[in-house]
RNA sequence: GGGGAGAUACCAAAGCGGCCAACUGGGGCAGACUGUAAAUCUGCUGUCUUAUGACUUCACAGGUUCGAAUCCUGUUCUCCCCA
């Protein structure tokens, strides 16, 4: 193993670093080997990209020569964090829950080493210690070293306070406090990381930790990832952007970070979700200075190789470039089938026959169909000039026509709804 | 337990017997400009027949009226004040 990074510099030129207890750096420095943890919600089957920058935490702190330890939320998946939410939530049943772990393990395990290296990384589920303890233990093991006002100073709890917290969801911290303790016992886990909403969960286990057995442990916080506005990334039209293929393809994948990051954040993306170094960064950032595209591409290429591989990356870039080059008929035309057939697979595409297609009425109630919109928002978008089939733009009375559509390779038409939204219909 | 206020489209918020598919703001969608941007400007934003049209909407159920989101009755829910 090579030249090993100090981890808390390597965080700070990067912007990763917003809270820090006091000594974790000394710590650090002065010990060959520690290890640290961060939790996940297990609340969907699949991580999603606000996860990510937590990820790159663990995958730093491995890198600087440190033991990460993931810890899937099995017990509080089951309780709720109150952290962030202004309503109550619903429990998920224990088979949705199972499940949602496995899958989360399965990706979580593909961004850190578990194996060939000195420095393995552990995966733990919270629910095997918390499955033997009972309520009186509980109380008495870590309740007892927590004060009620400590509680309820936190943030978290201070935002639900006027619309209503349940005693279950309140107890979040103490379960969180009492992980951090468990894994300090168990594992010689010395430090708790996660994003800054987690900061008030966080310290309470330092508490329970120091009020317990009197050690002191150690935390830190890297920022959420928020637009130059303030408001959340994250969400895109329909909702998350998760790293399951399944849920959100490649391709949209891809364009999330093409669309929807700010020319503003482009930099603060490449020091939090790629592992480029700081120069390579810093010269990235001169030479595309005027090229603001260019910069993205590069940053979304990255994360979508991580996160999908490199071949699927690929494609999505391929679909992009015929999408939103300056491509025409002709290049479908002139690209082979399997090479179109490949790089339409991760855009939005819809089965449908030649026979349905030329029995439908029009093109209004074809696409409305298929695009699931009402025929009224097809019309309207007709008369603002919304509406390309096969990137030529249609008329309101053209598409009152029966449709007699020219298909591409004689099995794809590329219905576009204003700019950005491309949907195939596939023969 | 006593008193008061309110429930309108994605959200906020007007309307208080006909001119209301419902002002306005935000959000969303589309167009122009552009960088698959931002900012700006424009249009649209209940559904449906090739629409100066029809149909279904203003918590729910009934009623008054030629006609109701607007008036009356009951139901459910929310909020505020006093104890």
């Amino acid at each position: 193993m090579s030249q090993k990074t100090n981890f808390i510099a390597e965080l700070q030129w990067r912007g990763m670093l917003q809270d820090i207890t006091p000594n974790t750096e000394n710590y650090l420095l002065a010990h060959q080997k520690v290890k640290a943890y961060i939790g996940f919600d297990p609340t969907a089957s699949s991580l999603h990209i606000g996860n990510l920058a937590t990820l790159m935490l663990l995958k730093h702190f491995q890198l600087a020569g440190h033991s990460p330890i993931v810890l899937v939320g099995g017990a509080t998946g089951m309780i709720g964090d109150p952290s962030g939410k202004s309503k109550e939530r619903v429990f998920l049943d224990e088979t949705t829950l199972q499940h949602n772990i496995d899958s989360q393990k399965k990706q979580l395990a593909q961004f850190l080493d578990f194996e060939g290296v000195e420095n393995p990384a552990e995966i733990v589920n919270n629910y095997d210690w918390f499955k033997n303890i009972g309520f009186i233990e509980f109380l008495r093991e870590a309740g007892k070293f927590i004060n009620i006002s400590y509680m309820m100073g936190k943030d978290s709890v201070q935002k639900r306070l006027e619309t209503g917290i349940s005693f279950t969801e309140f107890s979040y911290q103490l379960l969180q406090g009492f992980d951090f303790y468990w894994l300090h016992q168990n594992k010689e886990c010395m430090l708790q990381m996660g994003g800054s909403d987690q900061w008030g969960n966080i310290t309470t286990g330092i508490e329970l930790i120091k009020k317990k057995i009197g050690k002191e442990v150690f935390a830190l916080t890297c920022p959420l990832l928020t637009k130059a506005d303030g408001t959340k990334y994250g969400k895109s039209e329909g909702g998350n952007i998760w790293l399951d293929p399944q849920m959100t393809s490649p391709y949209k994948f891809y364009q999330y970070w093409i669309k929807d990051i700010e020319d503003a954040d482009i930099i603060k993306f490449l020091r939090v979700l790629t592992l480029l170094d700081r120069e390579t960064i810093e010269n990235l950032t001169t030479e595309y200075a005027q090229n603001p595209n260019g910069l993205r591409r590069i940053l979304a290429e990255n994360i979508t190789t991580r996160v999908h591989g490199k071949e699927a990356c690929q494609k999505a870039i391929a679909a992009s470039n015929l999408l939103y080059g300056k491509s025409t008929l002709h290049d479908f035309e002139n690209t082979d089938a399997a090479t179109l057939e490949e790089v339409f697979a991760g855009v939005p595409q819809k089965r449908l026959s030649k026979q349905a297609v030329a029995e439908s009425a029009n093109w209004v109630d074809l696409m409305a169909e298929v695009m699931q919109i009402s025929k009224s928002d097809i019309r309207r978008l007709l008369k603002g000039n919304g509406i390309s089939i096969n990137q030529q733009k249609i008329s309101e009375n053209d598409a009152l026509q029966t449709p007699q559509p020219k298909w591409i390779k004689d099995q794809y038409i590329l219905l576009q709804k204003g700019k950005q939204y491309y949907l195939i219909v596939a023969a």
